[in-house]
DNA sequence: GTCTATAGTGGGATAGAC
DNA sequence: GTCTATCCCACTATAGAC
């Protein structure tokens, strides 16, 4: 008897990966701890992901259409691009302050794999380079300088790093300098 | 052949790890590879760093000192906190133009290791919390908030994964910062 | 005695066969 | 879904060179 495929088989495997690589890092997360998470058998796994690089690459566009997913509802309730940078970092604040956070997952996986080319190091540098885009247009858009957007990029970039209790001093902040540059 | 009875061995194997764990990353860096960036037997790895964990601790803890000793002398040129604060991102700005510049050792760490309470994590988070103090205490000994402390503490740990040419702001930035301040 | 070289252990990794 | 192949891991132990 044939089985017809769970429908949202893929899904439950790229959950419980992302789960896993996100809490303890790629690296030290192996595909038979991916296979009992999903409870799914192993070539099913494989059949969905033939490889680690995949399932890890897929885990991080996953994570970025998430995270943009929330980010575009932030966003859409102002058209003025200070505002809407105000939106964008106070979105990074409250997922640094949320439990589990855990760094960002683009970072971390340079970090794990530095120098690596492969697809999800291709993923996670188009991200940043992508948001780090983004911050400019919002910046410049908002009348502000290149080197504004360059401090507010180190700024963004430090709250990822930062203790979550710093979270609301780098909103205040970032929008104290981009109102009065505006 | 017998080489002269251990000139440096420690320090020879020490320093080959502290390479390879610093460009790879602890976790991607096997024994044997260190074995033979030494230029050891095993069996004298093992003599000296009777554990990976032992060893990845003593190259943080290299790390730190190192470190340690070049701030020390950067920051020797003057008693004033506020150029000494400036002294100090100088050379985090420095170290992270550096050719081969691969991030913070002990930020990098505890990305590799997440919710590791091992000695090497200890090492790195001690670190941290002694910098971070530092940081504020430069700051209030130039005569500035505890919010400056924050918000500067914010700029350097986004000097750390940020792009090398945005080392140059950051300094100009504290500068401006802590001298419109103090 | 101090070191190198090498063989080996148990475990876990990715991956694939059936 | 189970079972296996192959490899690499940290780590141990043995045997021999200087």
């Amino acid at each position: 008897m044939a089985r017809t495929p769970a429908p949202g088989t893929r899904d439950t495997i790229l959950t419980a990966a992302a789960g896993l690589f996100y809490e303890h890092g790629v690296r030290a997360v192996g595909m038979a701890q991916v296979v009992e998470a999903a409870g799914c058998g192993k070539n099913l796994l494989y059949k969905h992901f033939p490889s680690k690089a995949e399932l890890a690459a897929a885990y991080l566009t996953l994570s970025r259409r998430e995270w943009e997913r929330s980010v575009t509802e932030a966003l859409r309730w102002s058209a003025d691009p200070a505002e809407r940078l105000i939106s964008l970092v106070t979105e990074v604040a409250e997922s640094v302050q949320r439990p589990g956070y855990r760094g960002c997952p683009f970072r971390n996986y340079l970090t794990e794999f530095p120098g690596e080319t492969d697809e999800p190091a291709r993923v996670a540098e188009a991200y940043l380079a992508d948001s780090r885009a983004q911050v400019n247009r919002l910046v410049t858009g908002a009348g502000g300088s290149g080197l504004l957007a360059d401090r507010i990029w180190l700024v963004v970039n430090g709250l990822y790093s930062a203790e979550p209790a710093q979270a609301q001093v780098a909103v205040d902040w970032i929008t104290e300098l981009v109102r009065g540059d505006a």
